[in-house]
DNA sequence: AAAATAGGGTGTAATTTGTACACAATTGTA
DNA sequence: TACAATTGTGTACAAATTACACCCTATTTT
């Protein structure tokens, strides 16, 4: 974290090795006992959050630059990002333009990218930004306030992510390796936010074809042992690019 | 239509009227005597064919630009048109740089938002750019060679909207008000590249709730009149918003 | 140690949806 | 007036979805 004076020095080359204009923000989500959470920031100066962000090196490709922004934030890489709208109002940075007003690369309109990727909550270290103190998963129940626009950007995400699941497969980047059935259904119930039934949910998801049944049960819980489970990663890549069923 | 003198005096402002880096391309979508049909240009100094693209205005929302793109290539306005794909390879105007080597606005990196849009064919008055001295629509079976990356970007557009076709309705925008239950068939089946059982069509697209029956027949065929149909709006976008059926 | 409890595994009947058909009706043309 | 081509509508069958019930097992309670 950098005093404001230290961050416009540390950006003052910003416009010489950064593609102007253009940004990117990354909604990643993760799930963690049972609840879907959102990785944010948040510097001293102001209460609100933001999503994690950053711009695209002069020759750099922008889905290498997404990747490499979640790396630098979450230190993971090869996981599931993907574009899902650009974000292009005039206004939507007004409120930096203003604060760092002074400063070249700051004060200029961005058009940013977004971006949403799932994550194993496990794997991430979140690691501040040089705005932030704070870097750190929210539940998605207890939102803060959010900066700028990035309500907008994190609702959009959302809103993809919950058409996503009705015509791929989900679940591969955000569960961990070996899972069970009931705890597969808590993230598709928690991503919609709605009850399923457990019978009728493992009949369909089963029907994809997309998981193995191990021979191994999860002990230790309080109850019965339920089986595990792991996706069988080639047909799910299939299901990913031919999409679930249902259509013409 | 310029020439390359012409051109570059002509876009010598460019750099400051037009947002750096941004750029916009569409993919227009027509629908006319049962082919599908996509909007194209052509200069005369190449053989191969561009989509209708332009810039974003300093202050100009990009929806807005890629709405005034679209009315300055067709006409028309208030149509389908939506984001579909960011394409930000730092070599995908290598051409245009090499080109136009001592144009300061054209030898810079663009990051192109991709726009598909769906069109009544009969509405639209294709009209050349400053760069072309054709603009016209190209079968989907007979296209041209693509200038750039526009192919990638005209096969991710037609992937885009195969997509949608199983979760959202499609046909306002691309049919006259009034039509046939086989005519909207045929468009489906043009955008799919695939023949469909017209009774089972009908049943399923009735059960949408998105067509008007109208007490109006088709007269003038060699055969049996067909009944005309319309879309209703409400219904209709009530579908755009909620996606059609399936799902969890 | 036995009973109670909380999940978890699996099956089945009823309903809905999807698929593959056939036949009658209408229009212009031979 | 018969014919060819196309449209309107119906129906039997298969498949998928939905709404359930019953049993099993590991821990917790008594």
């Amino acid at each position: 974290m950098l005093t404001k004076q230290e961050l416009e020095e540390h950006w003052a080359q910003a416009e010489e090795i950064y593609l102007n204009h253009v940004s990117i923000d990354c909604v990643v989500f993760g799930f963690h006992e049972g609840q879907l959470k959102v990785l944010m920031l948040k510097s001293n100066n102001e209460e609100a959050w933001y999503l994690p962000g950053g711009f695209v090196l002069n020759e750099e490709p922008i889905e290498q630059a997404a990747n490499r922004i979640l790396k630098e934030r979450t230190g993971i890489d090869e996981v599931f990002l993907r574009q899902f709208h650009v974000f292009g109002d005039p206004d939507r940075t007004k409120f930096h333009k203003e604060t760092y007003k002074d400063n070249l690369f700051f004060n200029q309109r961005f058009i940013s990218i977004g971006y949403y990727a799932l994550v194993d909550f496990v794997d991430v270290k979140p690691m501040p930004d040089s705005f932030s103190e704070v870097c750190t998963w929210r539940d998605l129940n207890d939102l803060p306030e959010f900066q700028l626009d990035h309500e907008n950007i994190f609702r959009t995400a959302l809103d993809t992510l919950r058409l996503q699941l009705n015509y791929q497969p989900i679940g591969y980047s955000l569960m961990p390796q070996e899972f069970t059935m009931p705890e597969l259904q808590k993230l598709y119930e928690t991503i919609l936010d709605k009850k399923l039934d457990r019978r009728n949910f493992q009949r369909r998801i089963l029907g994809f074809g997309i998981l193995n049944k191990l021979q191994q049960t999860r002990k230790g819980g309080a109850h019965k042992a339920p089986y595990l489970y792991s996706f069988n990663l080639e047909n799910y890549r299939a299901a990913l690019k031919e999409g679930l069923q249902g259509g013409w």
